[in-house]
RNA sequence: GGGCGGUUCGUAUAGCGGCAAUUACUCGUGGCUGUAGACCACGCGGCCUUUGGCCUUCGGGGGUUCGAGUCCCUCACCGCCCA
């Protein structure tokens, strides 16, 4: 199911190919997001241009729609895309609707170059109520205002992710992040290592990849002990998870920390990554695939990522524009379009505008994951990377 | 000719004696990393030693008042109605 095809000599990085019952994936591979089983803004014909290989949607969101989507044959089928997918298990709304939401804090914390604790309560997002009570067995959720709240564990969740069908799947885990203690952390892991038992006790389908997640924060010998322990487990593949922190130099320790102990053999999944520099580095470390809600939420909110820098194309300096979202870029939207109409449409707030901007946002990405394949190959990716991190800081 | 109503930040508005003055849009600047949102935050008269201070503003001119965008007189322009 996994096959690596070339290895980079001067790094982890690696090209290889993922067999599912919906097609092969070429990694290292761009997941993009379609959470409640489709991509925000982007009719499933519009798809195949974009060059995604796999779309993940989330147990959480499609919970209540999991038998139906059974019944209609699949997610891949439901999403009228029929390529590979993957969902997520609903651990990260454990930390995403709970403890994040309390404190402001996100998925990836940036630490200043003087080394002086930015503030990871730099949030200026106001604390709000944590939604999540967590127990040993799952976690409780205050779904809706008003209803009792609602539980998710590890059972529940292989049970829903097998009516979905993904062709890979989560097992159910719990998030932590820079602001919790050791203590915490170290119970939260334990609480984490033990629900992965439990998904791959209660999977019953053999024809998805269950992915086992790697979690321990920001510590170093948890994040080793969770990488040995979910190496020693019969999971098809990895997942690396958590919120957690980058240096101003770009390294993420905790790819460091962990990889080295995950099998070579098993494709390794970073999970909630990333930006351009967070997927250079990624792949360098030792990742295939990635999934990320940058490219489509950010188009959604007018920013348009291209191989020059990111720019917002609200901005009323594109308002008369006839260049393309990007020059010399051949998505879709580059081609059919300009910025003054694209710029139009969001003013307008015409959800055309998200359609145009996504289709380019994704195409770029995917695009970006075909050239990092390709420099492997050719064993120059890290010359690729400085390269490209170098032109798309220039200017935009 | 007569009678009303109006003239406030780029636009549209609020304001009925203590106001550098409401709201919306525009505009500007940030942000968004396993989707709790096609979103969020901040700024938008000028200057400064900026959790504050000073100056100049609400069509023009004059007046009343400790104090006027707010009240009075007058001029100009716009709108509606009656001749």
């Amino acid at each position: 199911m996994f096959r690596i095809l070339n290895k980079d000599p001067n790094s982890r990085a690696r090209t290889g190919l993922l067999e599912t019952p919906h097609g092969v994936i070429e990694t290292p591979a761009y997941t993009i997001v379609g959470t409640y089983a489709s991509i925000r803004h982007l009719p499933p014909e519009l798809i195949p241009a974009t060059k995604t290989q796999l779309i993940i949607a989330n147990t959480y969101h499609l919970w209540g729609r999991a038998e139906e989507i059974a019944q209609a044959g699949g997610l891949a089928k439901v999403m009228d895309w029929n390529g590979p997918t993957m969902t997520d298990s609903g651990g990260f709304q454990v930390f995403s609707l709970g403890f994040s939401r309390e404190h402001g804090i996100g998925k990836v914390i940036r630490l200043r170059s003087d080394h002086s604790s930015e503030t990871m309560a730099n949030n200026q997002n106001k604390p709000e109520r944590n939604l999540v009570r967590i127990t040993d067995e799952g976690a409780w959720f205050k779904k809706t205002p008003g209803q009792p709240e609602v539980f998710l564990g590890p059972e529940l969740s292989i049970a829903l992710q097998e009516k979905i069908g993904a062709d890979i799947i989560m097992s159910f885990d719990e998030c932590t992040s820079p602001l919790h203690d050791y203590e915490y952390t170290k119970i939260a892991l334990k609480r984490t290592h033990r629900w992965a038992k439990v998904c791959l006790d209660s999977q019953t389908r053999s024809d998805q990849l269950l992915y086992g997640i790697v979690q321990g924060g920001e510590f170093q010998d948890l994040r080793e002990a969770s990488a040995k322990y979910i190496n020693a487990l019969p999971f098809p593949g990895f997942a690396i998870g958590g919120s957690f922190s980058k240096s101003a130099d770009g390294d993420f320790n905790i790819l460091n920390w962990t990889i080295s102990h995950l099998d070579e053999a098993r494709p390794r999944h970073f999970l909630g990554i990333g930006k351009i520099e967070d997927l250079l580095d990624g792949v360098l470390a030792g990742i295939d695939t990635f999934d990320c809600v940058i490219p489509t939420r950010e188009a959604r909110h007018g920013g348009i990522w291209t191989k020059r820098g990111r720019y917002d194309i609200h901005k009323a300096i594109y308002s008369q524009s006839k260049d393309p979202l990007e020059e010399d870029c051949s998505c879709d939207a580059c081609v059919s379009i300009d910025q003054a109409t694209v710029h139009t449409l969001f003013k307008a707030k015409d959800t055309l505008a998200g359609q145009y901007a996504i289709v380019h946002n994704i195409f770029f990405f995917n695009n970006l994951m075909a050239q990092i394949r390709q420099a492997i190959k050719e064993q120059r990716l890290r010359q690729f990377r400085n390269e490209f991190l170098a032109n798309s800081k220039k200017s935009a």
